[in-house]
DNA sequence: CGGTCGCTTGATAATCGTCAATTGATGTGG
DNA sequence: CCACATCAATTGACGATTATCAAGCGACCG
């Protein structure tokens, strides 16, 4: 892990390291004062953690490239993944409360993020509506996902969990422009089970059956997705995970 | 549902409504200048929606009395509870981002909610410090629990489940000085079910066996909390969920 | 080249959901 | 005031979804 300040003269000049980094659809004025807050890079390597859970909330961080994966530690020892995180997203919103963080924040790649103090933000937004707009707009994205997901947790099969991820994935690269049909899955089989609420091995066969059923070709962690409307299908429970199994179970409903 | 505005002259004076109803160790000084942004209050029945997924962000709402559940729709017809809320907590906190509710906000009992209106709201926060960090830290707090929800649907048994639900009410209460021993649970097992990703059959069940098992004394929704430690050891995963079934599985780890 | 890691696939089984029957509480209208 | 319907809750029997256990394979690394 390799921190490296950005001297305060260079924080309003170009090239800056956060330059078409930033969350997409920002404002171009606020563009640059956000990017004066900016007081390091840090470089991790895979599995380097940046945060712990429970030390001292004193930044915000923006990842520039690579992933990140928010860990929560149980008591017992269990643990999940409760965010994962990509370019142009903001971690640590959950601090200001409690002024710790709330999970670790564990590299899955390497990384580069950038560093933004806490101290400077609450006092840079707390003179600067539109900058306040847009903390404010970035925690309550982050709780409206949050919440998503407790429904996705909560409500949906190991099928549909699967589809909406992957639909999700291709949200995230519509906002920022890029293709939607092709992109590269950066946490294990075991990390996007822990995500979703299950196993490695349930992860494993939904994306062998999409393979076969056509509906995207999996090599690795690379994804092509070739039938959309079938992932909706997915989504909507049309779709059981074949287990090795040979009887179909009936599907009675109100006739 | 019963809207009754309160006249700004009215608004710095006692006795207010929010009296008493702000949320627990809040500065003396701050308690004043909020209750000077609340608009109205409004009273509900049971089963009354105060504000519908996707409609128009305007207020934030500050639970006086009653409780609600914030619900979550899938697109094809699965719901989902995200939250519960009850006296001195603030709803609507996920709206900031998208500027509409995300859930529909759904009193579980005849109920009264102190309205605050976003516009307000947010030109207080942008020239009141304190004010500021306090809107801040309900956000991020919010989050907070979104995450642990996320772990506690995503990882933990059904009995961990309920165990961490019972331990969270208790705290609640610890947070307001109540009696952590005693409460009444504001919704149906079928709501509790939802929230914790579990069916009604489900949480009867459990309820059930921390009765037999001298954990607690349930009677209808009224909860008495006999052995907090049992409850503890719950949450570890000391229990398993006792179906009418006959054979112990057993317990092999690493030897 | 041996060892670990990530992944796949199969066989088995447990947890918890589904279906069903019953009870008590609540409320409604005749 | 009493059928009658509806709703919340309890309990039992059964079974599906998904976890667990196990074996094997390729890739990467020291």
């Amino acid at each position: 892990m390799k921190r490296q300040p950005i001297p305060p003269q260079f924080r309003s000049h170009h090239p800056h390291p956060c330059d078409g980094r930033l969350p997409p659809g920002l404002p171009a004025e606020l563009q640059q004062q956000v990017t004066e807050l900016a007081a390091s890079t840090v470089e991790l390597n895979r599995g380097e953690t940046l945060a712990h859970s429970g030390t001292a909330f004193d930044h915000l961080y923006l990842v520039l490239s690579g992933a990140f994966k928010a860990v929560k530690l149980g008591a017992d020892g269990a643990s999940q993944i409760v965010c994962f995180y990509e370019p142009r997203e903001l971690m640590g919103l959950s601090g200001f409360s409690h002024r710790v963080y709330t999970t670790d924040l564990v590299a899955l790649a390497p990384s580069v993020v950038c560093e933004f103090p806490v101290q400077a933000i609450e006092s840079a937004v707390s003179h600067n509506r539109p900058l306040l707009d847009g903390l404010l707009a970035a925690v309550s994205e982050s709780l409206e996902r949050a919440e998503l997901d407790q429904f996705i947790l909560g409500s949906l099969t190991a099928p549909q969990k699967m589809a909406c991820f992957l639909l999700h994935m291709q949200a995230r690269r519509r906002r920022c422009g890029d293709d939607t049909h092709h992109f590269e899955l950066p946490m294990t089989r075991e990390e996007l089970g822990s995500y979703l609420g299950l196993t490695m091995e349930t992860i494993s066969r939904l994306l062998s059956h999409l393979q076969a059923e056509g509906v995207a070709q999996i090599d690795k962690r690379q994804v092509h997705i070739l039938r959309d409307d079938l992932l909706h299908v997915w989504r909507e429970g049309g779709v059981d995970l074949p287990m090795p199994r040979r009887k179909k179970p009936q599907q009675l409903k109100f006739a």
